[in-house]
DNA sequence: TATGAATGAGTCTTCATTCAT
DNA sequence: GATGAATGAAGACTCATTCAT
């Protein structure tokens, strides 16, 4: 139950407003600089407002944060489902999830980081609102695993532990990014990695309807 | 060229006594509560010394995490050499390597999570060396997948991102430790990926070998 | 180029007021207890300001001193002028700027001491500043000591010695106030002094300009 | 009475020694950063002792600025005589007297500047005993100007006041020496100054003395 | 509603002083 | 007597938060 951020505005289209540009800025700079070295008088610059508004909006400094890192969970559990829409076969939609999921990753770098990072810097009851909001996004990539095997596609292995291998896949790209950066592409990672990963889970089936997959993609 | 540290004392066994009884406080404390919300004098209070103190063995508070991040990640390299010495074959002296860095991180879950978290918060050239040793400690796993490759054992896979993919099993366990607590030890958890791991690595005398090391520990 | 301090606040008039205001303070309590003796907070208290407040307004506590240290001399520079508009006669309006001179540093005696004390406790940049405004009040009594020269007024000494001469005494008064205290006034000491002083340097016309000055103020 | 600095250790001699070992490097600190930026451990590095040494021969800081204060003026009490013995006559002992004590002065520019910056530093009864002896310095010079007026060869000037231009003079080399370097020298700057001073206060009798003592050094 | 000046609690850091060896 | 490591009180400075306008 997310609980509520209290606001001292009323009207509720301001609030979203408002609130959306303090986070924007606060998801950069803490994504960049960390929680602690960011100020919130930075981050009403960065935003384009005053101090003293962003405490009309927030009731202190860990709003900001708590807000910002369930913005950056959100935007997964948001954009994964939207980039398997209309994908036929539980393979390629499992694939396409996987992808979706790596290059939102890559597209927001410093709000990843952010999560890591800071997720210990807010209250106990919110980290583990955090941590659920997480796991949410978890099962969106699992659900496609266990569609996988049903379908006879993937052996009978523990989804959990797959889906797991595949987020810490991805993690990985945006906190050791500096350690990839210029000789591998996020597609590339992803795509050697899920060679990896697919290679022991694959039914005889699967192995087929993968091949057919990559090939065709190539 | 790992920068020194000034110290207003002399005896080096001092110093050296005095540094490792902040730093593990410190580690603790960073650990924990992150680098900003904890206070110097937390780190004094629980190390049993002043204050004051401190600041005759570190310059600052920037050098007791550097030092700090320092000192976690020479355990690694201390350690998992110890860990293969007088193993018989590459691929026993490989899972010994993995399990025994594992167990080092489990064992220091703290220590861990501060690397990840914190490494951010000392300046660039300092981060770089940090960077620096975790490539080391890296290249200890590394050594063993091409030790397996050139006995054979293995196919003639990148054995950088093999080992990429063994660092990030280990430090998930430590960074989401939470997400299997209660349901897999250590160990298990090794096991599991080892084996998912390894299935598209093993070559037929790899695969043959692996399972006879498997069974004579069961 | 009297280097500018750091304010985070825009609005130029409130800067000004809330800048003299803690430079006020400051310039009592550095001249009485010194710069180093005198604490922020204790700034602050007297200024009537909360601690914080001077660091909107000041970079740092050294910024604190050198603007109280430019304000001091630029009291000297500005008051004597004043003092000798509107005069007739090189000798006298000589013999104006000399005795406002004394006058502004007897009405200063805090402030006074305070540039001899503290002048060394700013940075060499700022200390190189500091003594061409004092170079500059300086010449403030040259000139008047050239236009009695040229006006045959005054034997053709060095004028900078005598200036300097003159600085001195006023200042001896500040510096040495306690000595003569009770005994003599600013006016008896200066008028004594410049006795001493002009007596060699007076021409035959000039003694006899001088004569009827005194006897007219007599 | 000069008050006794309490020292823990009972050898005279000792106790002497140490002593000015420490006053010796407190006065060259001392001067150049002022007292405040001294730290004692600086003290004790320069003067070659331990920092606890420095604590079992003075009871605390303030009693180092004190007896290096004392220091510097009871120099200038015993170097003056010591100039003027031997010499004929009581106006070539006064320009010996004020030759001599500029010269100190010259010598020992940092610790002058120590004397007129940190005096404040120490309590209002030491700065008291301070002060007495800055005054029997002054008598060394003004019974020389007594002497000269007995001899009608100065005119019956107030000696106090003319003792106290002769010091401010004095003093003014040191605290602007910065002004004048490298173009006088100090021999210089007391000549043409004595012969300004001298102007008005020689009698008749006086002036052909001096004359007469001038063109002989020339 | 929005602003940004003002506040003051809390942090890092220094350094005079002590004291066990 | 001498040492220098240890102490902790005190100061400069920051920044989240408030509140008058």
């Amino acid at each position: 139950m997310p609980e509520r951020i209290k606001s001292k505005v009323d009207d509720a289209v301001l609030v979203a407003r408002r609130r959306s540009q303090v986070i924007g800025a606060s998801i950069q700079l803490f994504g960049k600089r960390g929680y602690y070295a960011t100020t919130v008088r930075e981050i009403a610059e960065r935003a384009g407002v005053s101090t003293g508004l962003v405490y009309q909006y927030f009731g202190d400094k860990e709003d900001i944060l708590f807000l910002a890192l369930q913005t950056v969970l959100d935007a997964y559990k948001e954009r994964i489902p939207r980039a398997t829409e209309g994908i036929e076969g539980p393979l390629m939609r499992f694939r396409a999830a996987v992808h979706a999921y790596a290059r939102v990753i890559d597209a927001n770098i410093d709000a990843t980081v952010l999560a890591y990072r800071e997720t210990k810097s807010v209250g106990r009851a919110r980290r583990d609102i955090i941590k659920q909001k997480e796991s949410e996004t978890n099962a969106l990539i699992e659900a496609h695993v266990r569609d996988c095997i049903k379908a006879g596609l993937f052996e009978k292995v523990d989804p959990e532990l797959i889906t797991y291998q595949i987020v810490m896949i991805a993690h990985a790209w945006a906190l050791k990014a500096w350690h990839w950066a210029g000789r591998l592409t996020v597609e590339q990672y992803v795509d050697r990695n899920l060679a990896l990963l697919l290679h022991p889970l694959l039914t005889e089936r699967g192995r087929r309807e993968n091949l057919r997959l990559v090939s065709a993609s190539a």
